[in-house]
DNA sequence: ATAGGGTTAG
C-alpha cells in the first residue's frame, strides 16, 4: 500500500473511532517500514487521539523525529477528547519553550478549548493576546472558540465582544453566545440572541434549554422544549432530554420526571447512558429511591457516574450500609471511583456515624487513587467528625487543612458544638466568626442562638444590629407538596387556601394528639423577641406542617407524602413530622435545602442530624 | 494531515 492510501485509512479509523483498526494500521505501517514517511507520523497520532487511545497518541508524540504545528494540534485534540486538557496546557508550554514553535490557528483553537474546559482564565487571556498578535488574528474559528471560552469563564460580556468582532458568524458561534448568556443567568439576552440567530437546529435549542436549566431556570427550559417540539425539531440525539430530566431533579418534579422518562422510552433512548444516569438522579432527588435503583440495575453498561449517582442517592436517603456495599461492587466491577464518588461515600459515613470507615475512605482516596481533596471533601470529613461528637478532631482539622475553610464550614462546626453542648468551643468559634465578614443569613441566626443559649445578651444584640445594618432578611419559607396531578405551595403563616378551615382543624387535632404523647414545642429556632405562646404560634404555622396536613387530607390514603421545602427544616418541625408519621401511620418525605428526610414510624432517615 | 457550539453524579 502507498503512503496516501494509509493516510486515507487512518482518517477512516479516526472518523469511525475504531481503536482496533488504528492499531492494526500502525502495525502494518511499521511492517512496511513507512512509519517515518510524511505525513504518516502525524496522521497516526491524530487517529490514535480520535479513537480514544490517548496514551498511544502521547507516546507517538514523544517519539516524533520532529514536531510541527500539526503534531501539536493533534496531540491537543487527543488530550481534549480524553478530558486531559490540563495536560494539553502543560505539553503546550514545553512545545513553545523546547520546539520554539509559534502556534497557528489550528493550535490556537485547541489551546483555547483546553483553557475553557479547565477554567484557566489567566492562561486563556494570554492565548487571546498571542492570537491578536499572530498572523491569524482575523480567523473566525479561533474567535468562535474564544466566545465559548469566555462564556465558560463566566464572562459573557467578554464573549460578546469577541462575538461582535467575527466577520462571518456561523451557527457555532451563535450557539456559543446563546449558551454563554443562558448558563450565566442572562435569560432574556439568551432568548433574544436565540431568536435573532439565522439558523436554529437541535444543538442551538439544546444549548439554550440546558443553559437555562443549569442557571436554575428549569421551568423556562420546559416552556422552550414545548416550543421546540411545536416547531417540529426532530430529536435525533437525546442530549436535550438528559438536561430536562436534570431539570426535573432540581425542581423535585416527580410527575414531570416520569413523563420525561416515558418520552425517553418512546423516542428509543432507554439505553443511553447519559439519560439513564440523569434518570437515576432524578428519581433519587424526587425521593423515589426504588425507581432510581430500578433504572440502575437495568442498565446494561454502567459508568462511574451511574455508580456515583446511586451511591449518593443511597447516602442521601440515610442508607449508608447500602452505599458502602454498592461501592464494593463498583470496585469489583472494575470501575475506578473519582472525587465525586468519595464525596458521596464520606457523606454516607457521616450520616451513619461511621467515623473510622469514613476516615479510611478519605485516606484511600488520597493514597490509593491519588485524588487531592478539595474543600468539599474536607467539609465532608469535618461533618463526619462534628456529627459524631469528635469536636476536637474537627477543630484540629479545620485549622490544619490545606484549603481555606469557608463560612459554611465554620458554621457547620459551630452548630455541632451547639448540638454537643460544647459551649466554650462554640463561643470561641462564634467570636471569630463575628469578627469576620458574614455573608449567609443562616450564620447570623446560628450566632444569635449560640449567644442567647450562653446568656451573652450583649453579643446577641450585636448580631441583631449587624443584621439590621447589613439588611439581612430571612427568606420566606415555603413548602411544596406534589400530589401527582396537582401540586401546591404553602408559605409559612398562609391562610388563603380554599381548604384552610379543614387544614386548620386537622392541625389542631394533630397538635392535641402530639401533646398527649408528650410533645413540647422547641422554640429555640424562633428568632424574634416574643413571648412563649407567640413563639409556639409561629412554629404552628410553619409551611411544612400546612403542607403535611393538606397532604393527609388530599393524597390517596396510604401513599407517601412528598414535600419539598426551600429552607432547612427546623428542629421543632422535625420532631413534629416524626410524631405525625406515627399518629397518621404515613410515610412522609421532606427534601429540604440541605438534605432528605424520610419519616416513618416516628423515626427519620437523617438520624436527627441535619 | 491538524481547529470552534449542546447532555449525567457533588
Amino acid at each position: 500500500m502507498t503512503v496516501s492510501r494509509y493516510v486515507l485509512q487512518c482518517q477512516l479509523s479516526a472518523t469511525r473511532k475504531n481503536p482496533f483498526f488504528a492499531k492494526k494500521l500502525h502495525a502494518q505501517i511499521l511492517k512496511t517500514g513507512l512509519d517515518r514517511c510524511e505525513p504518516l507520523p502525524n496522521t497516526l497520532l491524530d487517529a490514535y487521539g480520535k479513537c480514544g487511545l490517548v496514551e498511544h497518541a502521547l507516546q507517538l508524540f514523544e517519539e516524533l523525529p520532529q514536531r510541527d504545528n500539526i503534531s501539536w494540534a493533534s496531540v491537543l485534540t487527543a488530550c481534549n477528547l480524553a478530558n486531559r486538557s490540563q495536560q494539553a496546557l502543560v505539553i503546550s508550554r514545553s512545545i513553545i519553550k523546547v520546539d520554539m514553535l509559534q502556534p497557528d490557528h489550528f493550535v490556537l483553537a485547541s489551546l483555547v478549548k483546553a483553557c475553557a474546559t479547565v477554567g484557566a482564565v489567566k492562561q486563556g487571556k494570554q492565548v487571546h493576546a498571542r492570537f491578536l498578535l499572530s498572523p491569524f488574528w482575523e480567523d473566525d474559528v479561533v474567535k468562535s472558540s474564544m466566545v465559548d471560552m469566555y462564556s465558560k469563564f463566566g464572562l459573557p460580556d467578554s464573549a460578546r465582544a469577541v462575538f461582535d468582532s467575527i466577520s462571518s458568524v456561523s451557527s457555532i458561534s451563535w450557539t456559543s453566545m446563546i449558551s454563554g448568556y443562558a448558563c450565566n443567568g442572562r435569560k432574556s439576552e439568551a432568548i433574544e440572541m436565540f431568536h435573532k440567530a439565522p439558523h436554529r437546529n437541535l444543538i442551538s435549542w439544546t444549548a439554550l434549554i440546558s443553559g437555562l436549566v443549569q442557571s436554575g431556570n428549569g421551568v423556562d427550559g420546559f416552556y422552550l422544549f414545548i416550543e421546540m417540539q411545536k416547531e417540529g425539531i426532530n430529536i435525533e440525539e437525546p442530549l436535550v432530554l438528559s438536561s430536562l430530566v436534570g431539570a426535573c431533579a432540581n425542581l423535585a418534579a416527580l410527575e414531570l420526571g416520569k413523563q420525561m422518562h416515558g418520552l425517553v422510552i418512546t423516542l428509543g433512548y432507554e439505553s443511553c447512558i447519559f439519560t439513564s444516569n440523569a434518570l437515576i438522579d432524578m428519581y433519587a432527588k424526587c425521593s423515589d429511591l426504588l425507581s432510581a435503583k430500578d433504572i440502575f440495575y437495568n442498565m446494561c453498561r454502567k459508568d462511574v457516574v451511574s455508580w456515583t449517582s446511586i451511591i449518593v442517592a443511597a447516602a442521601q436517603h440515610g442508607q449508608a450500609e447500602e452505599a458502602l456495599a454498592l461501592y464494593n461492587k463498583m470496585v469489583l466491577s472494575g470501575i475506578r471511583p473519582n472525587e465525586v464518588t468519595f464525596l458521596g461515600l464520606v457523606y454516607a459515613c457521616s450520616n451513619a456515624g461511621l467515623v473510622n470507615k469514613g476516615q479510611e475512605l478519605f485516606r484511600s482516596m488520597v493514597e490509593d487513587y491519588g485524588i487531592s481533596p478539595s474543600l468539599q471533601h474536607y467539609t465532608c470529613l469535618l461533618d463526619l467528625f462534628s456529627r459524631s461528637g469528635h469536636l476536637d478532631k474537627a477543630e484540629n482539622l479545620i485549622k490544619r487543612m490545606p484549603v481555606k475553610p469557608d463560612e459554611p464550614s465554620w458554621a457547620a462546626l459551630l452548630s455541632a458544638c451547639k448540638r454537643h453542648s460544647d459551649t466554650q468551643k462554640a463561643i470561641r468559634i462564634a467570636d471569630d466568626l463575628l469578627n469576620s465578614k458574614i455573608e449567609y443569613p443562616s450564620t447570623y441566626i446560628l450566632l444569635s442562638n449560640i449567644y442567647a443559649g450562653a446568656g451573652m445578651w450583649e453579643n446577641v444584640s450585636k448580631v441583631r444590629r449587624l443584621m439590621m445594618v447589613n439588611e439581612v432578611k430571612k427568606q420566606p419559607g415555603y413548602s411544596c407538596i406534589d400530589l401527582g396531578k396537582e401540586s401546591h405551595v404553602f408559605y409559612a403563616g398562609e391562610t388563603s387556601h380554599p381548604m384552610k378551615d379543614k387544614i386548620l382543624a386537622l392541625m389542631i387535632e394533630l397538635n392535641a394528639e402530639m401533646r398527649r404523647i408528650g410533645y413540647v414545642p422547641d422554640t429555640s429556632s424562633v428568632l424574634h423577641d416574643m413571648d412563649q405562646q407567640e413563639k409556639e404560634r409561629q412554629l404552628f404555622w410553619h409551611s411544612e406542617r400546612l403542607a403535611v396536613a393538606y397532604g393527609l387530607l388530599k393524597a390517596i390514603p396510604g401513599t407517601t407524602i412528598r414535600i419539598v421545602k426551600n429552607l432547612r427544616v427546623c428542629g421543632d418541625c422535625h420532631t413534629v413530622l416524626k410524631l405525625i408519621s406515627t399518629i397518621a401511620g404515613r410515610e412522609i418525605y421532606v427534601r429540604d435545602a440541605k438534605r432528605y428526610h424520610h419519616f416513618k414510624d416516628g423515626n427519620c432517615s437523617c438520624n436527627d442530624f441535619w
